[in-house]
DNA sequence: TTGCATGTTCCGGA
DNA sequence: GTCCGGAACATGCA
């Protein structure tokens, strides 16, 4: 699931349901999840604390609660579930959070990404690695610039989370659809104007996803086009083409985006 | 059984 | 130093 409108769901559903709230007890069902540390110094750092307003960058959930952060990355297969009660476990929850009122579950199907507990920049730092400014906030002047530095595909760049945080596969290609560039454009053939471009279908694509907590499937996106038996262009209805670009299945137009 | 899936990381090579 | 492709990680589904 998640890329950065997923997570910034996470972000709105933790505030919910567990901002404001002590940690009374942390139970780990695969202590593989939790990354930095064991269970028991994931309890000991946090049970007693109580959770503030939670923050996104990228495809981080970060947690703070006035001592440690709590840091989630979900994967590609990750999400939250809050109960108020105490209801038999999913097979994939992996950390339960114990609060005063309910639980909340990290579910985790293939396990990949995780839970890690930060006591400071450098500790969040070492556990998220270098993250670009988020996709959400940049501005466009500084999106140029970044880009400008750079070689290689425009997609790769797009996913590239030292660049800019929060894009993946489908995000990218649904932005380069819109702004109506190829995704293996090189991006030094790019100019000033088509950058910025594409920073606008980011923005707009980014806050039209974030309503529906996710890519939407949908009529007139890529997203609800790519996967069909036949996949042809919301846009113009030619056939899309799929291939392998920067290591993912990318789809675009041919005829909306030339190379 | 095989290929594929919205994640990141690591390695070798250009 | 940059960038890319491929493999690895892990699990389930078509």
């Amino acid at each position: 699931m998640p890329e950065l409108p997923d997570v910034d769901g996470f972000r709105r559903y933790f505030a919910r349901y567990a901002a404001g709230h002590h940690v009374a007890a942390v139970e780990v069902a695969d202590r593989d999840l939790v990354r930095n540390t064991d269970p028991q110094g994931l309890a000991r750092r946090l049970v007693g604390r109580r959770f503030s307003t939670p923050r996104r960058h990228g495809k981080w959930l970060i947690a703070p609660t006035g001592g440690p952060e709590l840091l989630l990355h979900f994967g590609m297969t990750g999400l939250l579930v809050y109960s108020a009660r105490d209801l038999e476990p999913h097979r994939h929850d992996r950390v339960t959070l114990v609060l005063a009122e309910g639980r909340l579950r990290y579910r985790n199907m293939r396990r990949l990404g995780g839970i890690w507990v930060a006591g400071s920049p450098a500790e969040r730092e070492a556990a998220t690695g270098p993250l670009g400014p988020d996709a959400l906030e940049i501005e466009a002047n500084e999106f140029v610039q970044l880009l400008e530095r750079r070689r290689g595909g425009i997609k790769s760049a797009l996913m590239d989370q030292r660049l800019v945080a929060g894009l993946g596969n489908l995000l990218s290609d649904e932005i380069l659809w819109r702004a109506r560039i190829h995704p293996r454009r090189p991006v030094a053939r790019l100019r000033r104007d088509r950058l910025e471009r594409i920073h606008d279908a980011m923005r707009q694509v980014l806050r039209a996803a974030n309503r529906h907590r996710r890519v939407p499937p949908i009529a007139g996106w890529l997203t609800g086009a790519r996967n069909a038996q036949d996949p042809r262009c919301p846009r113009c209805g030619s056939r899309l083409r799929r291939a392998t670009v920067a290591g993912r299945t990318a789809a675009w137009c041919p005829r909306c985006q030339r190379r």
